[in-house]
DNA sequence: CTTTATATTTACCGATCGGTACATAAACAT
DNA sequence: ATGTTTATGTACCGATCGGTAAATATAAAG
């Protein structure tokens, strides 16, 4: 039992790569949302059978899970660079210009997976559908927290609410998620950004 | 053969009511999708069996078809309305202010159906997920034809763009319409409209 | 070598999916 | 009373669902 060895280099090695497998398996739930996708999607789309799935990442709700943070951590990346910029305003700016683009990314699903994958969904999903609404809380949260900072730092006016902001904010985000699954352009999701930040400047 | 008779007295009368199920069926679909609703919750929540639904319905799409139908109809009912309205602040007003207080009505689900029921699905769902996004876009030309008429009356300024207007604001609906799924009260999205109203009031 | 530990393959599990065949029931027309 | 027409209840269809048991394969350790 050699520490600090998370590969436990004993048995028979896996034949796959574990983070190329869940790229792809990320890919699959963002497409077709946590029910609507199959074990059978998922062993196609890795390129490995059930029970490699099912021992290197649980099982599909497991799976979900990972493939959600990995969103997060890689094409959902510009969230949290956002909340570091320097005025409330260019938090707003990064945000909406960086999911316009994001959403409508053609080398990746459209969209976005934490909005999109269930919304609705059976009992048998409610788990993820909370787990979802969990995540999108959380990052309005700290998108809220990001503007009482910018309101005590003098960046925004005594007089507006960070907490109203900041749902505004990430409610046309959501919006602009949806408008994506429709097949929405970059040029017409940066313009809806554009109309938001205008009167952002005003206010 | 006697004429103007859709019933067709002939044969054993029907036992249930139909839009009475279909409202039972609109119910199960806006809470659960389109393909998180089984066909044993639909006939448990109509009150009928299979063979009744599909003869007085057709099948669990176009089951779905017309309870998006009703839908548009009664709990969606004020965005027609919506667009008579005379000036185009008020009809975003109208607008915003009913989808509030709408999308977190607890005298039924919570959110829109034409939103939440099919945003990502398996093949099979494809052609639900498709109608709906017709649903979705329709919508939109409807609001920007009514803002191309405000235009013209003077009602907005020269320099606004009807198309980003109305993308926008449905851009914003839509983004409720999820934070409804979120469980967000009504007084919140009441205030998140209001943000998008005083901006158009200073526009 | 043998042992031990892990991964892969195949084949399968019970449950549920959307949809239907068939017999029966209930109304009207003749 | 009989036939026609439509609706209902039961019982079923093949396909697919998420998940797993068991056998085999491949590595390191002894």
């Amino acid at each position: 039992m050699s520490p600090m060895c998370n590969g436990s280099s004993v048995g028979r090695p896996r034949t796959f790569d574990l983070e190329q497998a869940l790229e792809k398996a990320l890919d699959v739930f963002w497409r077709k949302g946590y029910e609507g996708t199959s074990l059978t999607d998922l062993t196609q789309a890795m390129g490995i059978n059930k029970p490699s799935l099912y021992s290197a990442f649980g099982n599909k709700e497991q799976l979900f899970l990972k493939a959600i943070d990995l969103y997060e951590q890689r094409p959902c990346g510009y969230f949290l660079p956002a909340l570091e910029q320097k005025t409330a305003y260019n938090v707003a700016l990064f945000m909406l210009e960086g999911a316009a683009e994001n959403l409508t990314n053609t080398e990746h699903p459209q969209g976005c997976i934490i909005v999109q994958s269930a919304l609705a969904c059976s009992e048998s999903g409610t788990s993820v559908k909370e787990a979802l609404i969990n995540r999108r809380r959380e990052n309005e949260e700290k998108l809220c927290q990001r503007f009482i900072r910018a309101r005590e730092e003098g960046d925004l006016k005594e007089d507006t609410d960070p907490e109203v902001l900041a749902k505004y904010l990430v409610t046309v985000l959501q919006g602009m998620a949806v408008q994506a699954t429709n097949g929405v352009s970059n040029k017409e999701l940066h313009r809806v950004a554009q109309v938001v930040l205008s009167a952002f400047a005003k206010s």
